[in-house]
DNA sequence: CCCCATTACGTAGCACGTAACAATG
DNA sequence: CATTGTTACGTGCTACGTAATGGGG
């Protein structure tokens, strides 16, 4: 048995079972991929995939389990590079991180630059999109971190750890009539048309349910991934938008109004999440503690090794407040 | 990197750092070992054991933590492999075993008896050793499973589970004082010259308590790892023995007489235990089966591949009561 | 002075690439 | 007929064994 062969099947396996696209994407001969898989199927005794005639139809039961064991083997493999990384230079290497638009436009760019400029030789990844697809990015192990408020829970092989608490505000153009409230209530925004986020986007499950549980039917007209859209629809006057009281720009937004909407919703956490049963660089603790201070080397430690749930519901308990 | 440098160098980490004792288990030349280790130490560019002149006097912290990945590594190609043959024939295979005498000799043979029966293919290893002997061994990987009352606890990366509980007999030769008596008290006991368990074995921490606790302070004057000896310096009339109830055989000890003991100690729970993370055969979950029957395959892997620590909690309320 | 690891060197095996072949949709 | 996996074959690399070398305790 060798790494390689390992990491044919695992490859393969990602690739759709096209075993010439795999070869393509190694860098290497088509020819060189399927032998050596044979020879791993010919020394275990057991077929991994399923031809027939000359295509690879499905994997099968062995080689499901075989491939989720080599798997696990190809990524202590990376761990053991990065340790060996971390030994020879410390502050030098990689950082991916996938992220949504909300958290890349407005909760990163002042942890980024504090963190480029702490560690300049580390060359940083910044991948944006879905919640969905952030966390199989860093569910597969493509990137180190995955930075949202949705969408983490579902792949239990990502470690959650708790950033910070935010909340809502309603934005309308100046001189809207909502503009002179002072405390809004659920009815008086379920009043006008709504311009707010996507389902699936940051938060937008704790805003259908607030409506939900007073029994109103928010009139949505126009949804959008990000708040930059939003804001951009409510100038037109679409109608008032229901956004993270953190997108809303004083300086920028001079011709918008916000009104704090915290105690209309429950608050969202947005999360960082990172796979368990990885080598995690020094920078690597370091950036999540410019992200969310309360994450210290030493309790996200804890929480990863551990499989100590205790160590993590703690976390949760340091969440700060929204900043702004 | 390759798998043997893994190997390699796992090896010569649990031989002393002695790369020729290492070469000679494993049927090689010492030089090759040399060469590998340092061409993985070169691919890494980390050093991986430390060199003082001519000899590996200790190994590098990066050296720790490589070499634990490297273990991880070994661990899941080892489950590959048995992967593969569970395919293949599911009845063939080995199942190692480290117990001490007190299961070997009174609880296991039964089960044995079936299982060889039911599985004559599978090649069966037993251990015996201290317990904490056995669950080094089952530690490290060496035996699929640990069967003991003690010391199996401290081990984190064993999975223990409870089997059946058991308590304790008084035995003294026939005409003893005491062998007529019907309700025994702890005071009656610790009025006469005990022989027992040494410190550490078959629960023998379960009675110290319990004399502790009612202020006693009992006359030991002798300890054996085992009830044979046990019941052997009984019969020489060195004073009266304290023993697993299960260790007396009424057709075979006809010259002793057991006096029930069960009110007066704590019961003890005999477990088994296995690696987290191994993948277990299906003869071995039926090993389980026969041996505690409330350890159902469904149940075992709810238990191994969770964290979930109620479904090892679960398991404790189904342990059966003494057999004899 | 013995033990042990490293260096030097030759060989056998094997991984990989190119080219030809076969089968499927 | 285009795409894809398998077989055939040659080559360059390398893992491993034997022999010689060098340091430590």
């Amino acid at each position: 048995m060798k790494l390689q062969q390992l990491r044919y099947i695992w490859e393969v396996s990602r690739h759709g079972l096209n075993v010439s696209a795999t070869a393509q994407s190694l860098f290497t001969s088509q020819p060189g991929i399927s032998k050596q898989i044979r020879l791993l199927e010919d020394e275990l005794g057991v077929e991994i995939f399923a031809r027939s005639g000359k295509h690879l139809t499905h994997i099968t039961p062995a080689g499901e389990e075989v491939i989720a064991k080599a798997g696990e083997i190809l990524s202590q493999v990376n761990n053991i590079k990065r340790v060996a990384q971390e030994f020879r230079e410390e502050t030098r290497g990689q950082l991916s991180i996938a992220t949504t638009h909300t958290q890349a436009r407005y909760a990163l760019p002042k942890v980024i630059d504090r963190f480029i400029s702490d560690y300049p030789e580390v060359s940083l990844h910044m991948h944006q999109g879905t919640p969905q697809q952030i966390a199989e990015l860093a569910s597969d192990g493509q990137v180190d971190f995955a930075i949202a408020t949705e969408a983490l829970e579902h792949f239990t092989d990502l470690l959650m750890l708790p950033c910070y608490s935010w909340n809502r505000c309603v934005v309308v153009p100046k001189g809207h009539p909502l503009a002179a409230t002072q405390t809004l209530t659920l009815e008086m925004v379920a009043a006008h048309r709504l311009v707010t986020y996507v389902f699936g986007f940051t938060g937008r499950s704790k805003l259908d349910e607030a409506f939900a549980a007073a029994g109103l039917e928010p009139r949505v007209v126009f949804t959008a991934t990000d708040a930059d859209v939003i804001k951009t629809y409510v100038r037109l006057g679409l109608g008032i938008g229901i956004m993270a009281k953190m997108a809303f720009d004083p300086d920028q937004d001079t011709d918008l109004v916000a009104i704090d909407a915290s105690h209309l919703f429950a608050p969202s956490i947005t999360m960082i999440a990172c796979r368990r049963g990885t080598f995690l660089r020094t920078y690597m603790f370091e950036f999540m503690e410019l992200f969310a201070p309360h994450l210290t080397k030493d309790r996200v430690q804890a929480a990863l090794s551990a499989s100590d749930p205790e160590a993590v519901a703690n976390l949760f308990q340091d969440v700060e407040m929204p900043t702004r």
